[in-house]
DNA sequence: AGCACGCCGACT
DNA sequence: GTCGGCGTGCTC
């Protein structure tokens, strides 16, 4: 006789479990083979009844399953509750997310390889304000879950802090998970903790092969001795046993967030599975997000927050000094896009024998081309995106930096054949080449995507910095996180204005991390270290807050511009997403879309807030047109709900695609 | 998301 | 007659 099996199914549309039957006995969390359609899918057992059980679904319809897929393991308890968690709080197919995350399922891996830790000593011994931190986590390792904030300026040694947790967890029987951006994840920290940790260390993030990713997991589920896993965003679904610790360093970054398919934040996930676990979990950073800063600060729901204001040793802070850009600059200045101010300070610093770093958030050598004559500007027909062509001058291209679009940039101007075409904005090849023309007698060199792609060009060019072959930097974000660099004590900031004109709440926030993560590249060893801005607008406020070093006094002052503006942590936030190939179906269907939400707001959800329906700033992106609604609300349960009947009731109308996102990182 | 089905215009 | 372009609907 045959069961029944609900299955939730690989399929992005579906989130509800399909019945399927099987003559074979199948169990909760097998990973199977099933017919859909006319095609075949992979599905997840979520459940099991006998025939008379099944009245919601017309029995001739049932289809038989196909047995479990070759090469697979069954999902435990641990994992299917996280993942359960997770669609419904992010409104995504639970049978989609489990195969998108899931590592490839190989039918022949090669052999795996793991090795122990040293379990050497622990070579120092924690400062007071580490051991205090230290001794106040750790006296609640054994009493379940419960939430840690270490606020600690780079330099403090909060991974120290991190190192003793782990290990007093390990030692007792207890595996933890560590979780931090790629970039922190270096081949030599993963060392630093191999060193002093008896025990297995994993290391999970993208440079480790499908097959090797297979062996990790097959390992995980089968040991029974602790662990530590170091991993970037996707780690968070390796079925660790016996979780006692989950460590989220850098919480504030970026990268945690997944964009495409299941738009989740791993740090938020990381703490629910904590929980689930009844593990203890501890996030760290220098420069918290608003949201947790306000959570923990507060101690709201019996979450704990310490600080670390002091950098180890002789460790110093640089001071900030900022430039007026303002009318600065005639078209064609050999030297735009840097003052003389600037120029002055970087060769007085390099005259002295130092190295200088500069930091641009842009890539290319102009933002975008521009003809002289007739105005027309460079964003080529061909590319299925709706905003100017970047231009890289070295290898004389127009690229898109929204697809894969690149062009040779034309010798004149398309509209009026105009030779003469103005380059506009700046990036870190534009910069990198006024450097090598006013300053000759100077290496400089770019540290950026451009000219890094592997992890081999990024030790060369660290190594050639560090042996001071290299004098100047020009570098992105990539050289903001985790180097440190011994001979800098001055750090530039260019294009800083871009970043706080945006659109987005949080602008202002990213501004002043990314200011205090740049100081924290330079003067860890000299006092008269500083970091030099110019920026158009010196007045704002931000600049106050990050040269008085004063965290306390920024998060204040913006809580409250959240708080006028509705914005998280005042409002919990959701947007909708909806895309096609034509831009009328998209302002049809949403328009239609919002209507509706707003009449069912108004008899249901009175205390949700509905905002738009308006364009993204880049309307269309590869041919596909996309405009958004938000929603923001106070009260979680209403929010939910109101996205729940959504998803019942929505019938996609000629091809339009709809996408939710919870907790949005980015704003259009 | 894909894939089949079916409708319609343009072709041998 | 029939090829193919694309709008529509469905997945236990």
């Amino acid at each position: 006789m045959s069961s029944y099996y609900q299955v939730a199914v690989n399929f992005p549309k579906i989130n509800s479990e399909l019945t399927y039957k099987s003559s074979e006995e199948l169990f909760i969390g097998d990973l199977v083979n099933v017919p859909l359609g006319k095609r075949k899918s992979q599905g997840v057992v979520m459940g099991v009844s006998s025939p008379e059980q099944i009245d919601d679904v017309d029995n001739s319809k049932v289809k038989e399953l196909e047995g479990k897929i070759e090469g697979s393991f069954s999902l435990d308890k641990n994992e299917l509750e996280i993942y359960k968690w997770m669609s419904k709080y992010y409104h995504y197919s639970l049978g989609k997310l489990i195969f998108d995350s899931l590592p490839k399922i190989l039918k022949r891996p090669k052999k795996p390889k793991f090795e122990d830790g040293d379990g050497k000593d622990l070579p120092f011994d924690l400062s007071p304000d580490q051991k205090e931190v230290y001794d106040a986590i750790e006296s609640g390792l054994d009493s379940g879950f419960s939430q840690h904030y270490i606020h600690g300026v780079t330099g403090s040694g909060k991974s120290l802090v991190y190192l003793y947790l782990i290990k007093k967890v390990l030692e007792s029987g207890r595996s933890a998970q560590f979780l931090l951006p790629e970039i922190n994840l270096t081949p030599q920290f993963v060392k630093m903790f191999q060193a002093y940790l008896g025990h297995k260390v994993f290391s999970y993030h993208s440079g480790v092969t499908p097959s090797e990713k297979y062996n990790i997991w097959k390992a995980l589920k089968e040991s029974k001795e602790p662990v530590l896993v170091m991993g970037v965003r996707s780690s968070i679904f390796l079925p660790i046993q016996n979780l006692g610790l989950v460590v989220v360093d850098e919480e504030h970054d970026n990268s945690f967030k997944q964009n495409d398919r299941c738009p989740y934040n791993g740090r938020d996930v990381a703490i629910k599975k904590a929980q689930l676990s009844n593990a203890t979990v501890v996030l760290g950073s220098a420069t918290p997000t608003m949201e947790n800063y306000h959570l923990f600060s507060k101690g709201a729901g019996g979450r704990h927050y310490y600080t670390l204001k002091n950098r180890v040793g002789e460790g110093h802070f640089p001071k900030l000094r900022l430039l007026d850009a303002k009318n600065q600059f005639k078209e064609n200045d050999p030297a735009y896009p840097l003052m003389p101010e600037t120029l002055a300070a970087i060769r007085k610093r390099l005259e002295m024998g130092e190295q200088v770093l500069i930091f641009i958030n842009k890539l290319g050598y102009s933002h975008y081309v521009q003809c002289r004559s007739c105005g027309h500007q460079f964003m080529n027909e061909k590319c299925g995106c709706e905003n100017n062509l970047r231009y890289f001058k070295r290898r004389n291209l127009l690229s898109c930096a929204h697809c894969e679009y690149k062009q040779p940039l034309p010798e004149k101007c398309p509209d009026c054949g105009s030779i003469s075409l103005l380059n506009k904005g700046f990036g870190t090849e534009k910069v990198e080449s006024v450097l090598k023309k006013e300053m000759p007698e100077y290496k400089t060199e770019r540290f950026d995507r451009d000219e890094i792609s592997t992890l081999k060009d990024l030790n060369d060019k660290l190594d050639r910095f560090h042996s001071k072959e290299i004098d100047i930097f020009v570098g992105t974000q990539m050289l903001a996180k985790g180097h440190n660099f011994e001979k800098v004590n001055l750090v530039v900031m260019l294009g800083v204005d871009s970043m706080l004109n945006f659109s987005d709440f949080r602008s202002t926030e990213r501004m002043y991390q990314l200011a205090k993560q740049v100081a924290g590249r330079a003067g860890r060893y000299n006092p008269d270290s500083e970091v030099l801005v110019q920026t158009m607008t010196p007045e704002h406020n931000v600049f106050h807050f990050i040269r008085e070093n004063s965290f306390d006094g920024f998060y204040k002052d913006e809580l409250m511009l959240r708080q006028i503006c509705f914005c998280p942590p005042y409002s919990k936030m959701t947007i909708l997403y909806f895309s096609s190939r034509f831009r009328d179906r998209v302002v049809k269907t949403i328009g239609e879309v919002a209507n509706n939400l707003q009449k069912v707001i108004a008899t249901n959800f009175p205390e949700v807030r509905l905002m738009g329906p308006s364009p993204l700033t880049i309307e269309k992106k590869a041919n596909q047109f996309t405009w958004a609604i938000m929603l923001k609300t106070e009260n979680v349960n209403q929010l939910h709900n109101l996205l729940n009947t959504f998803e019942q009731n929505y019938k996609s109308i000629s091809n339009v695609s709809y996408k939710i996102d919870v907790d949005p990182v980015q704003i259009f």
